[in-house]
DNA sequence: GCTTGACTTGACCGATCGGTCTAGTAGACT
DNA sequence: AGTCTACTAGACCGATCGGTCAAGTCAAGC
């Protein structure tokens, strides 16, 4: 069924993919089109450019990583820090997964498109930063559980959990350089480290 | 003097900076020659493709910030543990500064890249990954030390010296995402709580 | 003084870029 | 049945892309 939801959907998912195995500049609309099966007009008849479906593109991202992702390591079903601890597996999880299925790591492509764009598309960058801080937030309140069920003590919560995400950054970016997941799972255990603040 | 040398540096000089500025991607073989002052024929006298120049041009930058942060910042004139805080002071001014001159936290040229062209050009991403376990070294050694100075319990230094690289380029991720180069010294500070391993 | 080779000049190449436009199709509402 | 609107098709636009090439400049080595 080719209804308008399905061709505008479908230009999204393909951007997605695309974008995210090289970068926003590297694919060209031509592209997207070809391979999403949509022509040049139908693409601007539901974006008014480019940039505005990498936009679009973002925020499906970003849905779906709120849901396969976060909404799973943070349910409060088990400990505070081992959500944090989970958090990580699953983030270990999907970009070993991307390999196992690109042969590469592709890292965040949130933090990619920042790396591109941040310096050049302050609306992008802005998007990003609203989700960054969007995921800093879960994690905050899971420091706050841990120290109101006394895991840890007490704390600027929100300055750690920035610390942890910004971590979280690093390793993906690093496991992509190295086109080696793994680092994400075993330098990850250390995350909570960055909790503990410096005496 | 426009010699040849000279002419060969002013396009590394012109492809480090607009590409800091923006993207591999976005900036064009014309643009680097324009801003440069040279012609085209030139430019593919030096450089085989605008791929080797940027190449060329993260040789370029490496040297720069090994020079310029690195030496400086890991050399044994104070305890182990404040060089590593040395380093991030470091990574935070000279990020600062860039904002200053140019309104924008450009981020890590290295992470930049290899976010951008990791998964694409495995050259690319080789020479970027060298580059991080050059840095990752530098750490480590540091680290080292302190252990040997009893500053630090035993512990496996080399991936103590992975996290704390990965969160620093985490940091600066995300400090380019905010816009916003204090992070970096503000979260910098707990750097060194990675390597005191978890259990 | 002649040759050689490194370097410069700038016109030129086909391909592709992001985006526009006109014509047409098809399903829903009157 | 007729109209309107959402959507599609695809040719077309000027600009720019990375890269080539033939012609020429110029300084060093013989």
């Amino acid at each position: 069924m080719d209804t308008a939801a399905d061709t505008r959907q479908r230009l999204v998912d393909t951007a997605r993919n695309l974008i995210a195995a090289s970068s926003y500049h590297a694919v060209g609309v031509q592209e997207i089109c070809g391979q999403a099966g949509v022509q040049k007009g139908s693409f601007y008849h539901f974006f008014d450019s480019k940039r505005e479906l990498a936009l679009a593109a973002v925020d499906d991202m970003a849905e779906y990583f709120s849901r396969s992702i976060f909404e799973h390591a943070f349910s409060a079903d088990i400990a505070p820090l081992a959500r944090i601890e989970r958090f990580f597996t699953a983030v270990y999880n999907y970009h070993q997964q991307v390999k196992d299925t690109t042969g590469h790591v592709q890292g965040c492509p949130f933090g990619n498109l920042a790396g591109e764009l941040g310096s050049v598309d302050s609306g992008m960058r802005d998007k990003i930063d609203t989700l960054f801080r969007l995921a800093e937030t879960a994690i905050d309140q899971t420091l706050q559980d841990a120290v109101e069920q006394g895991d840890l003590p007490r704390m600027d919560t929100h300055a750690a959990a920035r610390a942890i995400f910004a971590y979280a950054e690093g390793l993906i970016l690093y496991a992509k350089t190295r086109n080696d997941a793994t680092l994400i799972r075993d330098l990850g255990k250390r995350a909570i480290q960055l909790a503990i603040e410096a005496g």
